[in-house]
RNA sequence: GGGGAGAUGGCCGAGCGGUCAAAGGCAGCAGACUGUAAAUCUGCCGACGUAAUGUCUACGGAGGUUCGAAUCCUUCUCUCCCCA
């Protein structure tokens, strides 16, 4: 196996990362795998809790790809042992406890998600509850005494519930331990993860050496802020952008992001290296540029990341017919009506545009929804069969009643 | 082990016997404006209902008092604080 060279790597590597702790190590380390020809181990954890992958956890991903490609192995680790803690990091304090099975599943769709960034190459998923399950509660007297109550305190979510007064349970405190010890039993040379992981991952080095094993190196990439600008990107905030959304929908969700996260996306989420993104920042830092244009580019380099360039054009061209010149999109979702006529508003419900009669009638009276092209008043309108109608519930719902 | 406080809509948080589907804020949705940006302004924001001073469900769970309870009582569950 032929690796590129030391500095070559750390180069690479280096770029878009918050931390790397300490980065001495990761250079030891890879001139030793250099010399020996024997890859890296780097993991990387993964909550089964929530499959859906976004653009935040590409980050990461697009950093452990980095490493497959210099020639490192990549070790995914789905937490399905460690979801029935759930981790501490999240303010969801009561997480469904999941079943085997839906954690497989989830595993699954983890990796099919991943692998849109990740190489298939040089990549291993491993399921925690493998080596977790079968510990008992001697063996976690002996992996729980390494560390002090103090030390666990340390870490920053803690610190602060504790003095919030908000309740901390005790298992929540083996959570941190857990992930470790997964570190033991892989023996991982290297970890990656999110800022947010920080505490976790350089428990793990603790631990590593309490087992007399060489720590790891860690490495954190920054949380990318979702498409409201303010709060990390994640599903619950409903912020984000999924790795398998439809090239429209990106392109339409990168558009609405705030003028301030146009480099940072550039940054973690295309392939930019620092002197484009320097010239796209020069760009924006002139007041006759519209930083539209940009966003239409960081829109089209995203796109082509997760789909190809044919895609992204045709999502621009969708978007500019749209929303630009105000028509009406492609493929818009038919619904045939059962009955002779119905309640549009009714309607509207069953075919999911609306949540209850009473949020269609509410869009109605607020005039937000068009037939045919024309404000609808009528909040008890009647569709009939085989008449046909357009329908536009606010900017972006459209139904075709037939 | 003892004592005290508390649990309210997606979140925070007011209410402390009727006028409470529950103030206010955040989030969300819609309209105006725009670059589908941000900011701002306006409206909406449990469900059902053509509408109503209408019906149903809802203030941790279960009972009870009352013409009437988010509000009072009993009990259960959970949480926080102080003392030991």
């Amino acid at each position: 196996m032929n690796f590129p060279s030391v500095n070559e790597q750390m180069d690479l590597l280096r770029r878009g990362v918050e931390q790397i702790v300490p980065e001495e190590e990761l250079a030891e380390k890879l001139e030793r795998s250099r010399k020996n020809a024997q890859p890296l181990k780097v993991k990387l954890g993964c909550d089964p809790s929530r499959p859906d992958l976004h653009l935040g956890h590409a980050v990461v991903l697009r950093k452990l790809r980095q490493f497959q490609d210099l020639g490192h192995d990549a070790v995914l680790v789905v937490g399905d042992f460690t979801a029935m803690i759930g981790d501490p990091t999240g303010r969801n304090k009561t997480r469904p406890s999941l079943t085997l099975e839906q954690t497989r599943q989830n595993g699954q769709s983890y990796y099919d998600q991943a692998t849109l960034v990740l190489s298939g190459e040089r990549l291993e998923i491993t399921y925690n509850s493998e080596w977790l399950s079968p510990i008992n509660f001697a063996d976690l007297i002996r992996l729980a005494s390494h560390i002090t109550v103090a030390r666990m305190m340390e870490r920053d979510d803690f610190t602060k519930r504790f003095q919030a007064g908000t309740p901390i349970s005790l298992h929540e405190l083996l959570y941190p331990l857990a992930q470790a010890y997964d570190s033991v039993h892989l023996k991982a040379d290297v970890e990656l993860g999110g800022t947010d992981q920080t505490f976790n991952l350089l428990m793990a080095r603790d631990i590593q050496r309490a087992y007399g094993q060489p720590p790891q190196v860690i490495l954190t990439t920054p949380l990318l802020e979702g498409t409201d600008g303010v709060e990390k990107m994640s599903k619950s905030q409903d912020n984000f952008i999924a790795l398998t959304d439809a090239p429209d929908q990106m392109y339409g969700k990168i558009l609405s992001i705030p003028d301030a996260l146009i480099i940072p996306y550039f940054k973690h989420c295309t392939p930019m290296d620092g002197e484009q993104l320097a010239d796209i920042e020069a760009q924006l830092a002139r007041p006759e540029v519209n930083p539209r244009d940009h966003k239409r580019r960081l829109a089209r380099e995203i796109i082509m990341v997760y789909y190809n360039r044919e895609a992204a054009e045709t999502a621009e061209k969708a978007f500019d017919r749209l929303f630009i010149h105000k028509e009406l999109p492609e493929g818009i979702p038919e619904y045939s009506l059962k009955a002779k006529e119905a309640f549009l508003v009714e309607v509207l419900r069953e075919a999911g545009l609306v949540t209850s009669n009473t949020e269609g009638r509410r869009l109605v009276a607020q005039g937000a929804v068009r037939i045919n092209g024309e404000i609808a008043s009528d909040p008890n309108f009647i569709v009939e069969r085989s008449k046909g109608y357009t329908v536009k519930v606010g900017k972006r719902r459209f139904l075709r009643i037939v």
